[in-house]
DNA sequence: CGCCCGGTTGACTATGGTCAATACGTGTGG
DNA sequence: CCACACGTATTGACCATAGTCAACCGGGCG
């Protein structure tokens, strides 16, 4: 059974300084407050399937959750990948195009639609707060294009690892340089359908990069890297680029 | 020489109802015109390096752009695909992330950013539309998504073909079913960086399509599509999902 | 005319996919 | 306690798709 959450005050709230209330003050929080419902899904629950109806828009406050779409023969591709403080759902657009999964247990803190969209009008923070967060969504999307159409499965491997390493180190505050341990929210499988590679490639190029030595395993799901950096030189990016700075 | 385009009135703009402006009444309109400005390239041109300093935002009045990216080895992927009434830059940030190049004749519709910046703090309908237009970015991003991680070479051609073929639709507002006639404003190097192929096999996979009577060419840059649901059908997309109706 | 650019085609190869066997970890039930 | 089953992961053998390298085509232009 999931975790349930307790209705918790915003001011208390995880992503209360990184999601889509982040630059509210007291007034707008609670509007906010007011249209604001929590959900838990257990690991593996679907959030919404494509085509559904999506009754709420919402952050995600604990967890992890996955966006992906499928081909008419079963084939899929993860397009989004969701942690804590990001947003679920498109204002103005009642039915979700792709499948939403809780990865892990999830909690969200939803709103619901209608009022929510009407929030949006006349509280610019929260539309500004929209913007901003879509446009970063923007550009993980451009990076993880490349990374789909012109990375190697190493490359890929090394890349995904260094994205959710990032990603771990802004929500718990960690630096980022030497040795890191990174807990891999995903199994090989989601990381396969994140990649565009299937789960034996996964496999095998996480066993290279560990007969290499540039990672280490501790079980399945938590991996050590000794120095930073050299997995970072496994991704191909440019190491001066805007990319990697 | 590109051909230049005299200071227009935005009345008689052809994107006026399809860009960031879409929403403004007569006096929003009349602040922007305050900061506009359009600039010409010609095909080829570089508009912005990645890592430049972009001193303007704005929409493309006129032609196609591409916006890529540049693995350290050389490799490149288009990550975005730039057509008349589409947005440039990022407000918030002054330095271009991404390569941006004139694909055809190009003019733009150009703002200058610390007064665009300004007033989208201050006229809703601005900010509005551009939220809605990085929400549709976003969605033909995920699209592209699937294309790169999980579609074949055949199916990534018939797909660029049929978004192609849509996107003309809408601006020349042109039926889309039966026999249809596509232009290509893509080179087939161009079209292999937005799909992440090499141009040898995108030219085989043109080839193929025409043997099997999918499609006739009619120079290399015009496409004759006689049933535009077989070339759908090409491309491998659920029939009845979301995304193609 | 000859060059250049964009495009096509061919021969060969490499990367990653497929199919299948095996391993490992965890929870269930005898 | 062990046996077993299930889900997840690893590894191997083989194969298919798309990449590489190279030759050639054809139109436009100096």
């Amino acid at each position: 059974m999931a975790q349930s959450m307790s209705d918790t005050n915003c001011g208390e709230c995880p992503i209360r300084h990184r999601a889509v209330c982040a630059k509210c003050d007291a007034d707008e929080l609670a509007r906010l407050e007011e249209i604001k419902y929590y959900r838990n899904y257990e690991a593996g629950q679907p959030i919404a399937w494509a085509g559904d109806d999506l009754a709420f828009l919402g952050s995600v406050v604990r967890g992890v959750a996955s966006i992906s779409q499928t081909l008419e023969d079963g084939r899929t591709q993860m397009v989004g990948l969701l942690l804590p403080s990001d947003f679920i759902g498109r204002p103005g657009r009642g039915v979700s195009l792709y499948d939403v999964t809780a990865v892990s247990d999830v909690t969200l803190c939803c709103f619901r639609r209608r009022p929510f969209e009407q929030l949006l009008l006349n509280t610019p923070h929260v539309a500004e707060r929209l913007l901003d967060m879509t446009l970063d969504e923007l550009d993980a999307a451009r990076e993880w294009m490349l990374i789909l159409g012109r990375k190697t499965a190493r490359e890929k491997i090394a890349s995904l690892l260094t994205i959710i390493a990032r990603r771990e180190s802004v929500i718990g505050m960690r630096a980022l340089k030497g040795p890191i341990a990174i807990d891999l929210p995903l199994t090989r499988e989601a990381m396969a359908d994140y990649l565009g590679l299937t789960l034996e490639t996964v496999s095998r190029q996480i066993s290279a990069l560990k007969n290499d030595g540039v990672i280490f395993l501790e079980g399945k799901r938590r991996i050590q890297v000794p120095d930073f950096q050299e997995l970072i030189a496994e991704t191909g990016d440019d190491m001066d680029g805007g990319m990697v700075a």
